[in-house]
DNA sequence: CGCTGCCTTGATCTTCTTCAAAACGTGTGG
DNA sequence: CCACACGTTTTGAAGAAGATCAAGGCAGCG
């Protein structure tokens, strides 16, 4: 049974045009919390923001620098990491089009709590947090929207806690893996393949574990069939079988 | 030696004139995100909340309940909890005189994710998630108000994940305490006290470890001299020394 | 075709959990 | 006011889970 060796993981072709104007207000109506405005606001709106495209790997932006704006990602992937000390680095979110990331409020905080790093090739529109905070009064539909955004996120972190503080590792990687297929899944041969490139060591700071750890796990998920895995990405084959483990824990 | 035998956690007498009609608005005008608003305004606002006591250990609302209500805390403490299916539960968040919990978006949760339990005798405002939501889209700067505070909880439970995934359980702790001593602590003879009940069961629940473990600390840190504890009660003596402790980890 | 970086696998060691039992404190009722 | 009874806390010892260290294998790329 030979495994499927090459990466089945698909960079998206972004290029410069991916930005460009005339496709940023088709972006922008797409974003969930501009979706309900009409098009003349969002016409408005459009001029405040700015594209930037950011390489693989490039950094967006640093922990600690001002946190001075606020981007959607139009395109491409973008990981938020927090640091420690020590040095050890933690994958706090994995961001898709339309998320938005960065600064929120004038107020709090002055500087970025966590790095943004594109993972991919990314496309992403920026403005200033201040301009943004202006959208926001303007149009107070766009507030309760980023709101609910913002406390859905808040209600996923609480999630990541009681997972991270009551399960093993292999349930929160069972878990997590789920969770990746949800949001960045693609049905193809393979499986549900998450559309990104993912590293063990991606795996094991999402986890709170070490990429040694993810490994053996996720070998071990490939020797059950519940996975598919190469360098550098995963594909789902049995849900069922992945959830039952992540609640109950019964391998 | 003779150690401190006697908590000293004063509880504070709550009785249900403390949320009588006319320090109620006095309370309002203290929460934080109607604090900028005009007491007319507030007056109005005013009438949608509807006063609720509750006692000790009693639950407010349980995880699955229909989330219907959001709810601002007058006085007393309100512990946030997120049940497993193995039984184990994680202490979420600690919350005091202004702090909201509950419902926020009509989208979003249709049940609350956790349970909110009456930490001390709790005297707490309620409304409805309509209501509240209607209040927001009239005045858009408590919409921003409360997307400020909801983001710095972001922030808060980011930087949890953090701790817990990257830190050694002594390192949790002291953590844990210094941010409960920031909250909820009060300078007294002891020390720098943390004015709640506070059993090694809620820390352990706190930091994803057992109760065991978090004794086995405690007396650590006594020994060391960086806090003073007892049955129910924790003071802090060197939060320099904490401080340390909690990021590069030297005994 | 060989280099670089990712991934795998094994052995050892530390940390934390688990189970169990004893000690303590707190509030109670005599 | 004292003694009891309860729940909390402490402490010990055994065990499991995962981290760490180290070596080798494999994929992709120049």
């Amino acid at each position: 049974m030979p495994r499927r060796r090459k990466s089945p993981v698909e960079s998206e072709p972004i290029e410069a045009h991916m930005c460009s104007i005339d496709l940023r207000l088709e972006l922008l109506q797409q974003v969930p919390f501009f979706a309900m405005l009409p098009a003349a606001a969002i016409k408005q709106i459009n001029a405040r923001f700015r594209e930037q495209g950011f390489t693989e790997e490039q950094p967006i932006f640093h922990a600690g620098d001002p946190a001075a704006r606020l981007y959607v990602v139009a395109a491409g992937k973008v990981k938020l990491m927090r640091h420690t000390l020590t040095g050890q680095d933690v994958l706090l979110e994995i961001l898709a089009k339309g998320d938005f990331f960065g600064s929120l409020s004038v107020l709090g905080d002055e500087t970025y709590p966590d790095s943004a790093i594109a993972q991919t090739t990314v496309c992403a529109l920026g403005v200033d947090a201040e301009d943004f905070r202006a959208i926001m009064s303007q149009h107070p539909a766009v507030a309760l929207a980023v709101l609910d955004i913002t406390a859905a996120r808040l209600r996923d972190a609480h999630e990541a806690i009681r997972q991270i503080s009551a399960h093993s590792a292999e349930q929160r990687i069972a878990y997590t893996l789920l969770k990746l297929g949800e949001k960045l899944g693609e049905q193809q041969e393979v499986g549900l393949l998450i559309q990104m490139p993912l590293s063990r060591e991606d795996l094991a700071g999402m986890v709170g574990s070490t990429p040694e750890t993810a490994s053996r796990v996720l070998s071990q998920f490939q020797k059950a069939g519940l996975i598919e895995t190469g360098r550098q990405w995963v594909a789902i084959l049995d849900q069922d079988r992945l959830q039952q483990l992540s609640a109950s824990g019964s391998a």
